[in-house]
DNA sequence: TCACTTTTAGATACTATGTATCTTGTAATT
DNA sequence: AATTACAAGATACATAGTATCTAAAAGTGA
C-alpha cells in the first residue's frame, strides 16, 4: 500500500487485504477508479475507464471488492444492478432517479418492522434488500421551479 | 376468454385486452404457464415448459405481463431477477431462501417511515424496493428441530 | 537474490438474460 | 372474405457475467 493512496484507496486495499488477495496493479488501477466514481457504475463503466485491464480481471475484481465489502450493488428502479463504492455492513441507499447520485443510508431501523409484519406471517425473517427512489436536493428543486 | 379458464387466468387474460394486447394461442399458453407456476421463475424455466414457444414471444410476452400488472419481478438475495405471479399494485415480497415460495405483503406501510428519514437528509421520495428473506413456517420448523 | 509455490491476469469461449430486426402468420375489424 | 394492424418465430445482436487455460507475477524461504 503505498504512502500516495488516498485515504480511500488505502481503506480499499487493505481491506482486499484482509481477505488474502493479494495486491496487483491492475486491482490498484480498479480501485482507484472505483474511488474516484461517485455514482454506480457498472462493470463496463469500469472497463471503459481502463481498457489496459482484461475484462474477467474487472468482473473477477468487482466480485472480490464485493466480497470485501468495500463495494455493494444498487438495484436501479429499472431492475439493472450497479455498482457503488460502500460503507460496510448493512445499509440502504437513497437513490437520485434524475442525477443517479446515491446517499447512504446506515442507521437501518425498519429490520424491527420487519419483523413485526413478518412475524403475523409466520415468517422468521433473515436479511431484506431496500433502495429507494427520488429526487436529491439539487435535482428536486429545479423540478419543483418548472411546475 | 375461454369459459374453461381458471379465474387466474381469465383474469390475466382479461388484464391483457385491458392494454390492447390480443388474445393469441401462444399467450394463453404463456398466462396457463405462469398461473400454474407457484414460485418465482425466469425466463428460461418457462421456455423449458413452453418449448413449442419462441424464445422472443417467451420474453416480449413477460415483458407485456409486467406492463399489465400481473405478473412482478423478485429479486433474489444473490442479485437475481425473478418472475412471479403479481397482486396489481404495489406490494412487496416475503421471500423464502429455502423453499423459494413467496407470499406477497399488501399494505405496505413503510412508505412513511421512508419519507421521515429520508426529509432529514433532503431527499424527495418517489418509490421503492423491498425484499425480505428468510423462512417460511414450513422451512423454519425443521431447521430449528436440527439444532 | 534465486528458486519455488500460489495466486492472478489475460485471452477466449461459453452461459444467461434480454433486445432489435425482419419476414411470415394470424386476430380483429370492415 | 378482404384488409390491416399486430404478433410470432427466426435470427442476430447486446449486455452481464462465469469457466477454463496458459502465462506471468506475487509472496516465501533458503
Amino acid at each position: 500500500m503505498s504512502k500516495r493512496d488516498s485515504p480511500i484507496v488505502a481503506h480499499m486495499l487493505d481491506a482486499l487485504g484482509e481477505k488474502g488477495y493479494r495486491d496487483t496493479a491492475p486491482r490498484r488501477a480498479i480501485v482507484q477508479a472505483v474511488a474516484q466514481t461517485e455514482k454506480h457504475f457498472t462493470a463496463e463503466d469500469l472497463r471503459a475507464q481502463l481498457p489496459e485491464v482484461g475484462r474477467a480481471t474487472i468482473y473477477r475484481s468487482l466480485k472480490l471488492l464485493l466480497d470485501a465489502g468495500v463495494v455493494c450493488r444498487v438495484l436501479l428502479e429499472d431492475g439493472n444492478l450497479h455498482y457503488q463504492l460502500s460503507h460496510r455492513g448493512h445499509h440502504h441507499h437513497l437513490l437520485c432517479v434524475e442525477c443517479g447520485v446515491s446517499e447512504d443510508l446506515t442507521g437501518c431501523d425498519i429490520e424491527d418492522q420487519l419483523k413485526t409484519v413478518a412475524a403475523a406471517h409466520e415468517f422468521q425473517v433473515s436479511g431484506h434488500w431496500l433502495e429507494i427512489y427520488g429526487r436529491c436536493l439539487n435535482c428536486a428543486i429545479p423540478a419543483a421551479a418548472s411546475l
